[in-house]
Formats: C-alpha cells, structure tokens, sequence
DNA sequence: GCAAATTAATGATTTATTCAAG
DNA sequence: CTTGAATAAATCATTAATTTGC
C-alpha cells in the first residue's frame, strides 16, 4: 500500500532528459503545490512554453523539478477538476440537494427563513450529457478532494485581465514563500 | 454591511406537527444522527433529493425534522470531517529537498510544442501529489474498511442501478437501529 | 441543588471557486 | 466574455454542555 518510497532514485537513465521512469518520480514539495495551486486558482490553465519554463525554474528553488513535471502538473490538475464537477453534476442530475421548498403540500407553517437561496433546481432537465457521463460513472472511484489548501489571501483575482497573468505569477510566488520573489513575466525573459 | 440584524429570524410557528417551542433551529434526536452517521459512513456524502427525502421522512419518525436539516447535515459534517482530516495531515513532504542527483540533464526538457498535444509520454506514470495527498485523506477517513465500495455504490446509484442505493441504505439502517428497520428504497417510495 | 454565565458544538447562511453554456 | 449551475469553504448564530456563585 505503501506509496513505495522508492530505494532512491533512479533517474531516468534512458535518453537524456526523455525516458522518464517510475522510479523517480517528481514529488512536489508543499510550496512547490501551493504556487502551482495559486497559479491554476489565479486562472492559468495552460501554460505556455515560456511560462514552463519560468515556473519550473522558479520552482526549482523548493526542489527538484523539471518542466515536464509543470507541465502535466496543469493538464492533470485541469483534467480533474473537471471530472470532478462532472461526476457531480451526473450524481446528481436529476435533483438538487437543497432544503428544497418542500414537496409536500401541506406545510402549515412556510418558514419565512426559506430564502430562495442559492439551491433550487426542481426540473431534471439536463442537457444531454447522459452518454459521457455515464460512462464516467463506472469510472470515478474515489469521492473527491482537491489540493486546494491555499489560504485564503486577498486576491483581487481579475483572471479576464491580461495584466493578471504576470501580476498573478508575483502574486503566486509571494504567497507561497517569501524568498525569491522572483519575476516570471515574459517581459522579463 | 448590513450585519447588525443578523439572522433575525426567530421563526416560530413550529413546522407541521410540532407545536411551537423549540423551533429556532432543528435538534436533532440520538437515533436521527444515529442515521445519519451511519449513512455517512456508509459513503453517502451528498444525497440527492430523492434521497433527502427519504431519510428525511424516514427520520421524522424519530422527531420532527425537516429536508433541509438533512440537507445541512451532510454538508456541515462533511465539511467538518475533511476540516478535522486536514489538522492533523500536517505531517507530509518527508523528502521535499533531496539533494537531487549530480548529473541534471542539459536538457531537462525543450518543450518547444507544449501546446500542441501531449507533450511525451515517457512512462505513463506521472502524477501529481494530489493523488497520494487524496489517498492519505481517504484512508484516515475510513480507516476501518473499504468505504470505497459504498461510495462507488453511490455513484452508480444515480439512476441505472438502483439496487446499489437500495444496499446502501439497508446497509445503514440495518446498523443504525434497532427499531424500525426502515427501508429507504426509492421502490418502496 | 439550582440558575446565571461562559464555553463548546453544530445547525444555518453567506461567499468564492470552478466548469460549462450562450 | 458573460452568465448559469452547483458546491465547498468560511462564517454567523443558536442551542447544549459546562462552570461558577450562591
């Protein structure tokens, strides 16, 4: 059960920098997470080459990391996420958990406390995501859980704005630690 | 802003059956959470109405109670599991700074086609800390015996089998009490 | 022993996200 | 780019435990 805490690592000894193998596996350190997780919350979603480049280099300050590592750290992050909203909207297609304003008639006393709150969603209609996502069904395995562990900072968070790509990549490295403090915006390649 | 009135609700009136008093907020009865605990643990996690429905008026035998509460509960000890699991997962990144082997490639990576599709496959296996992070969450959780199985029960009980979210139902009750029995089955609604 | 005052639990609301659709 | 759907996290508020003084 153990996640094998490997011997030590192997490295990947086939081709230079190409064959990747089970043996030495990126683990990410806590900071090295939180500045991605910041990232992926401030609105990056896929990265370009350069930004790789920039995070794992930055990142390396924490520990050991390759670009590659950035790489399908975002694509696994994004996919997730996804399944995740989709498994729940799938279980639970057709209701809504809510207080719901109660199906039975004969309520003497309608709580003047039932705010139409956010939970509402009374007709089953879905759009047709039945196909896909009954066959996610027998795929999801697990409950849920998500890394986002980051504190909760004030972030204005303006993810339309093209400034908060740089600004939010400052942003992400402060948080996260208050050393390098370096700076990733492409301007600055 | 507008703080100062908080809730300001003393909504009496009781609900249906309840006759006044105590109406502030539902209090639950040591049989209700009894359920309720057992169907948690059981792997429900977020009920759907139908669900809520039936446990809902499953429990109104043992006291006045409402959909909503059932709603709540879930939500709240949910939420409050997860809280409590993540206090105490303080312990985590054992090797964050490994000293990483002499020989760093080159090339690390030269992803001059990131965007395009998948950067390269070297093995397959590579995941983020999220996973192992997800694991060590789930098996604090339920550290007494595979709940996955429930949980998978729960989610393929959406709507093609519904014989799974009759087990699990019976499978809660059958442990919770000793009373009634009930049967929360959607057939038997 | 009881009752007011204080603290701990936990029910109920509000807020901030994320993905998806238009 | 904007809006909709649906939480989960954070927060507020009330009830039950308990502590304390008489």
């Amino acid at each position: 059960m153990d996640e094998g805490m490997s011997g030590g690592f192997c490295m990947k000894g086939g081709g230079g920098g190409g064959g990747g193998a089970k043996c030495g596996r990126w683990n990410p350190t806590a900071e090295q997470v939180k500045v991605l997780t910041d990232l992926f919350r401030s609105g990056l979603r896929t990265p370009s080459t350069d930004q790789i480049q920039k995070i794992s280099s930055q990142l390396s300050f924490y520990g050991k990391i390759e670009s590659k590592n950035v790489f399908y750290w975002f694509q696994n992050h994004k996919a997730r996420e996804r399944q995740k909203r989709r498994r729940i909207s799938l279980v639970r297609q057709l209701d809504s958990s809510l207080p719901l304003p109660p199906p039975t008639p004969p309520t003497p006393t309608p709580p003047t406390k039932l705010h139409d709150h956010q939970y509402y969603c009374p007709e089953g209609d879905h759009h047709e995501l039945a196909e896909r996502e009954r066959r996610l069904e027998t795929l999801q395995l697990f409950p849920l859980h998500s890394c986002e562990e980051a504190e909760k900072m004030q972030y204005w968070s303006t993810r339309n704005d093209r400034r908060s790509e740089t600004a939010v990549f400052s942003h992400a490295f402060v948080a996260a630690n208050d050393c390098p403090l370096l700076d990733l915006r492409l301007s600055s390649l």
